[in-house]
DNA sequence: GAAAGTTACTTCGCCAGCGAACTATTCGCC
DNA sequence: GGCGAATAGTTCGCTGGCGAAGTAACTTTC
């Protein structure tokens, strides 16, 4: 769509790939305009393409995820259920932290999705305030086929790259998650 | 300035830190339970790291977009505005389709954002069904000013990289772009 | 040159999620 | 053993966004 951005002096190395992609574009396009911020052309091209690549990921899940029939909201409480340390089962409190979404928000995720039947709610015996939160059988079956459409995607894309490249670019990021990690 | 990810037999490539992350205990915790589902290590794991890394940099944005007294969505908006390559405005249909979301939702941001000063409608003359968005001096600023603060969480993340990795990063990164650019 | 179609935005009713206030239960402590 | 504090979950009022229907302006077609 634009030609080439003149790459005179302080410009990054260039990938082997002489080929534009929309983050090139963009850094090219604000790259005068950004003097007073302190700017980096290569970490704000690995941000937005970062950004890019998350979003088609969440793209896919959401297919993925309309098509096996679940809203967006219950797969992602199903997958959390799932995922943690005790697949299958946890409370309300806990579960709403893991989404990172409020306890209200979680009282309503809980009600819609007991209605439909994904998930179930059982009062502890020794401590009536606590809840745990059960997966129900239909759920684990449901969230398990939106996981198999899901992975598809993910991997047709990963798949651009070779098993070395791959390997080396999980190394990279995992440089960046541990870095997270740590604080 | 390759990763020495020896593959022994069998077991998926290591990094050279022998430390796991979230993705790694994740993925062993899962290994056995997806013979079923077509499934790779490497690819799940860098699946859920690009999320993590992902959810980091908007946590970070929302952080620096509240800091500065913009909502988020108000941000996203003058966002888009600004780095279209029409810079500062653009159609409300246009700028609804740029931030994936419906003409009724723009709508609603446009009341709102109006009304708090940081954007402004005009009416075309030669076809008045037609309205162009545009940013005000105000909006401009304050965007500015919270792309100043987002870019130091990036920039303070993406430094645990050397700059011979990042560029690495940004390659591989750029393959996996160009390729979801190529649909 | 008027009916039919298209385009551009708005209005309406609805839903998911939020923060704050509320209820119910258990814990801590003198 | 009783009372304040802490914990666990729910209710309430509000907001941003959605899909569908509505309005208004321009375009096409006969």
């Amino acid at each position: 769509m634009r030609p080439p951005a003149e790459t005179t002096e302080g410009v990054p190395a260039r990938s082997a790939d002489a080929t534009e992609d929309w983050a090139d574009r963009h850094v090219a396009r604000w790259r005068d305009h950004w003097i007073d911020i302190d700017f980096d052309d290569e970490i704000e091209a690995i941000t937005v393409r970062i950004g890019f690549i998350a979003k088609f990921f969440n793209d896919a899940r959401a297919t993925a995820v309309s098509e096996v029939g679940l809203a967006d909201f219950e797969y992602k409480t199903l997958h959390m259920l799932m995922i943690r340390d005790t697949p299958g089962h946890a409370s309300p409190t806990a579960l709403a932290k893991d989404l990172d979404i409020s306890p209200a928000g979680m009282t309503g995720r809980l009600d819609s999705m007991e209605k439909s039947g994904w998930v179930r709610r059982t009062t502890s015996a020794e401590d009536r305030r606590k809840i745990s939160v059960e997966a129900t059988k239909a759920g684990i079956e449901i969230w398990r086929r939106a996981m198999d459409l899901r992975g598809e995607a993910e991997t047709r894309l990963l798949e651009t790259l070779s098993s070395e490249r791959r390997t080396e670019l999980a190394a990279l990021l995992k440089q960046l998650t541990l870095r997270m990690e740590a604080e």
